[in-house]
DNA sequence: GAGATGTCGATTGTTGAACAATGTGGATTG
DNA sequence: CAATCCACATTGTTCAACAATCGACATCTC
């Protein structure tokens, strides 16, 4: 290693490397695992979650499953009562409201800030969330459909540009999810969107914003009707 | 019990009884008693929190710490390193400007979004939160008023009345706490103020809403122009 | 003496077992 | 049929243990 002065080329090209990620513990994982699940549609609410049964799903201990727990249920995607464990999330009507209250909220409001020009605009991850959306009906897929819907509007949301503001819209986006499966037929549901969510897409990247607001605002008053009547018990 | 048919005294009483809420978990109640002193102020931000001491000091195992600790985390009050363990969050100047980002929208959006006539608005706790500072503010207790003052600001986004977002603007708001305990001269933050807290007060009860905005948005715009210097290291 | 390396105690991540408290469903009883 | 009782499953919580990691200090090398 004897190397008299003057530039040390190993050591340079060290400085380069990429600080690794810690490695996340096996409670985060397990989160990861379940959140993601809830978001693709793949729990239906409801669905009782046993702490053993978890344990022995994913291979860890009982108290690691509860600390996982403990954040879903910090992110409202878990029912919880004491001495009855937990649940995946039913939504009442109420949530549902209040769900497309925020939404109307938060996505109108994003659409109003926009200051800078189209051209500007980071539109690639909107553009992208309809042609997952399309691609996902050609193959009858009508759940990946709903989740490609969920991930236009998380998107619109994300226009602000936020990290908080992102974070909390993800998480009501999969709530939303919990109440897209109260609805009997995802096809029904989803299909008239899909051209919608298009036409949105096109105002914005066009600077058309007050058009898309517009389709926007339509679209969460008609959703908002049919979700809450799906989630109200019979 | 034999009671034949007709109405059953003693039952009828019964069940006017209010339902005891379940007792919560020592998790819960430990992540109460931490979000609860964060809030008012009453740790520093960087302050470590190792599992053991708060076990003891709370009279509880490691497991049950470590739960309410990811609860916490998930509310992003406490910062956290894998193999480190969790201290209380520290703010850098990009999150202070995302918060006062988001108050910019959520705030102002809630005085825009009032149709309510200025009667039946609940404005009961946004001039309890005005007096509780100015109480705060005689006993010379400047963290406390900083507390009133964060309250006040939550009342505004909860006059929309929406569950979700007055829990989200609560956890920004504790946030923010962090940000005003990096201000060496909290009097010199808050006095100022007090008076504004209680001129817009007045101006949302009288229905002067444009007024009442546009002082808001001037806070705002001061504040975190304070908070984003304080927060910003040596 | 400065920098690199080795070492040790403290803290965290995780597990497994244990036990009390609570909830659940079914059998029993009147 | 309703109320009661009982056995069983699940949750709330603790404890002790151990590997992995971190931080600080001692040690070595030049």
């Amino acid at each position: 290693m004897g190397n008299p002065r003057g530039v040390r080329p190993q050591r340079a090209a060290l400085a380069d490397l990429p600080s690794l990620k810690p490695q996340p513990t096996a409670a985060e994982r397990a989160a990861e695992v379940i959140r993601d699940g809830i978001f693709e549609g793949r729990f239906m609410p409801g669905t009782p979650l046993p702490e053993t049964d978890l344990a022995d799903a994913l291979g860890i201990s009982r108290n690691t499953v509860r600390e996982a727990f403990r954040t879903l249920q910090a992110e409202h995607l878990l029912d919880y009562e004491v001495n009855k464990g937990v649940s995946v999330r039913r939504l009442t009507p109420a949530d549902a409201a209040d769900i497309y209250r925020i939404r109307e909220i938060l996505e109108l409001s994003s659409l109003d800030l926009i200051t800078s020009t189209p051209a500007e605009l980071d539109t690639a991850l909107l553009t992208a969330a309809v042609a997952e959306g399309r691609h996902a009906a050609d193959n009858g897929d009508w759940v990946a459909v709903g989740t490609a819907n969920l991930r236009f509007h998380a998107q619109i949301v994300a226009l602000q540009g936020s990290p908080r503001l992102d974070e909390f819209f993800q998480r009501v986006m999969t709530e939303m999810r919990l109440g897209f499966l109260a609805v009997a037929d995802p096809r029904s549901l989803h299909e008239p969107y899909l051209d919608l969510n298009g036409r949105i897409c096109a105002a914005v990247c066009a600077g058309q914003l007050a058009e898309a607001r517009e389709m926007l605002r339509h679209y969460l008053h008609t959703a908002r009707g049919e979700i809450v009547a799906a989630v109200t018990p019979a």
